[in-house]
DNA sequence: GATTAAGCGAGACGGTACGTCACGTCTTCCG
DNA sequence: CGGAAGACGTGACGTACCGTCTCGCTTAATC
């Protein structure tokens, strides 16, 4: 968050909104095209042409204007699903996302979560300006499903996301298969149904043979 | 891998063996120490006394290096669980996981796995170097789970793996929760038995209440 | 010439003079220790506390810190003649400038000549920063003998400059023997008055019996 | 010279003179394509396929490597001039030096000559090698002109080297003027006739008007 | 004819310096 | 006073050659 709305307030001369626009929309361009390691503040600056100094009075080092330029573009374009069958929208939603992380936003995304586990800031930013949003829509169609009786009841929020997401992050970040649409759907009827033997389990199958 | 078993054969002045362990060891000493920035080949250099060429004449980047000590160590150390009971293998084997994540090593661990997403050629080593050898030892636990018909057959492996240690990734690099043990033996037992309602589901139960 | 005088009319934080001055008396001091190799940027910039890239932003490498140390200190040295005899100031002119080509500047000289052999740049400005000085003040006192009818007229002055300065460069660095000021006194008397026979060449002898 | 003729009363594997002339070889070439800084040990042992301790074993430097492949092919393109006219043959030797020094070979001298400064020992090397034997020379067709009385006597031949060649060296390393064949002719002919007026003095002009 | 002392290729090694990049901070001046 | 311009110290990058040092093989001269 680099603006605060007490700033108005302050003398001297006004900030210019348009130079905080100008670096985020040059920082964008520069993640779509080199991903995280192209956005040095010195080339953002040369980009956009906002000075060095005026983007450190904004955001403390590149990574938070890598995030900030992500989480900008990025939260007008989430897609939403409610078909009425609570499972399938969950199928669906984490198939969903699994497809955006095999796009190159995808991968930034994934390189902006790795900077995360050095700057503990960085991962403080992004769950604030990304997942924590995700994360209230998800939460809705779980519930849903839980009202439905759908799924069990009584599990943790936080477990329900570790596990329908997690798997689709393994894959990404270790797998080293890539990840592809049909996997996804297996991961996620795999979470909902579990691995063990159970009476029912005949809906769920393997991705591979 | 620096080093493979054919190089006795060549011509020239063999390489130093001692100078691969001198600079393994600093590199690990500084991964313990500041994590995977520590690391620069220049430190690495002037802590194991082997010159930056030489260094480099054996691995492209510190990243390589780091994998390197990282792997070397950590494979010294791996548990192995056989209790009989296959599934409470399982998740004993996650929940130790989980644990290991816990630590600075874990934590650096995560860094190498964060380096990846930028450098293909860093995952592919440490896939090759860590994460392959971890598989193989998982597979056979998974194996005498379905001999023993505790969980269903026909799940393709890479499958499970992803159930199994994805969502502790997840928890993990982007939480925002800590990962304490006894979540992790619920997000094991969840993966197991699945997020929907099944009848003999009771023995699963939340992290929190 | 690292600055210009038009400089200050530009935005941004002005350059540090001191830096400029700061670099070129510690490579001068290290010329007069070691002579031009011993200018290693590295070691300029530990001595000077100015930073490797500083060093860089004036000057294009070690060569052209090393022709402005030497050049800046050089030319508040230059002593003139006129003593009112054109012949006798020019034969003394030599002298002098042979006394000097025997110091360790002088030597010093001949590395930066030596370095223009190579990189053409580095010629043209040790020619800029130092020959060209010298070559105008060696013109006033060709234009005085002239004047008086000491010596030819019509002779391109580039030439007298190859005549009277080059058999001491071609003794200084081809010699084999050293160069002394005896022998550049009768170098200088030779060029004046030529190595064939003349009526009143009674005036010349040699510099060795 | 690198080979004595002593070693071959020595026990064991005697030395390979194809090593020698394929380092030479190569050193030439190279010397031609990128004058003396292209002549690196390294690539001269690359390119000979003589191994780098073997050159070493023979020449002490790159610069001994270089002057050695100089010395060894110019030597045998000395041309010699004798037309009975003795001053005029001084010219012309003076002259076709100069054009020589124009070409590429040129160059390469004067950059040999140029490490000479730094390096003692180079600056003997050359001297052996090359200086040495023109000036044999060189002394001969001035003793005929000695002889003739078409020069003056007693004058150290020491001098009239400095005093003919000189010039041109000053010209070509100092310059900044490019030396042309004309512009040589006219220092030789400065150089026997002199700077001072003298009665007969009307062969002599200028290079440029 | 066996021994043995180099010579030789290959190439690893510790060094030194290179010239570059980006960092995050600072200073100056313009609006 | 905000902001652009850009200089600055810092620290690391990856590379180029240096000259030295093993290796194991080859090649004669000596025994």
């Amino acid at each position: 968050m680099s603006t605060t709305a007490t700033h108005k307030l302050r003398s001297g001369r006004p900030r210019n909104h348009g130079a905080d626009e100008a670096v985020l929309t040059a920082a964008y361009e520069m993640l779509a095209d080199g991903g995280l390691p192209a956005v040095t503040i010195e080339a953002v600056s040369a980009r956009s042409g906002i000075a060095k100094p005026t983007i450190y009075r904004r955001w403390p080092n590149r990574t938070a204007v890598a995030i900030a330029a992500f989480a900008a573009r990025m939260l007008h374009e989430i897609p939403l699903v409610d078909t009425g069958d609570a499972q399938a929208d969950l199928v669906e939603t984490v198939r969903q996302l699994a497809e955006f992380y095999t796009t190159p936003a995808g991968t930034v995304l994934a390189q902006l979560v790795a900077a995360g586990v050095t700057d503990q800031q960085a991962a403080a930013r992004l769950h604030e300006t990304y997942f924590a949003v995700r994360r209230r829509e998800l939460e809705a169609i779980w519930n849903r499903a839980v009202s439905n009786g759908a799924v069990r009841d009584g599990i943790a929020f936080d477990d329900v996301l570790d596990l329908l997401f997690g798997p689709i992050l393994y894959r990404l970040l270790i797998g080293p298969e890539p990840l592809d649409g049909r996997t996804a759907a297996t991961l996620a009827e795999l979470a909902l149904n579990g691995l063990t033997l159970r009476p029912d389990a005949s809906k769920a199958h393997t991705s591979r043979n």
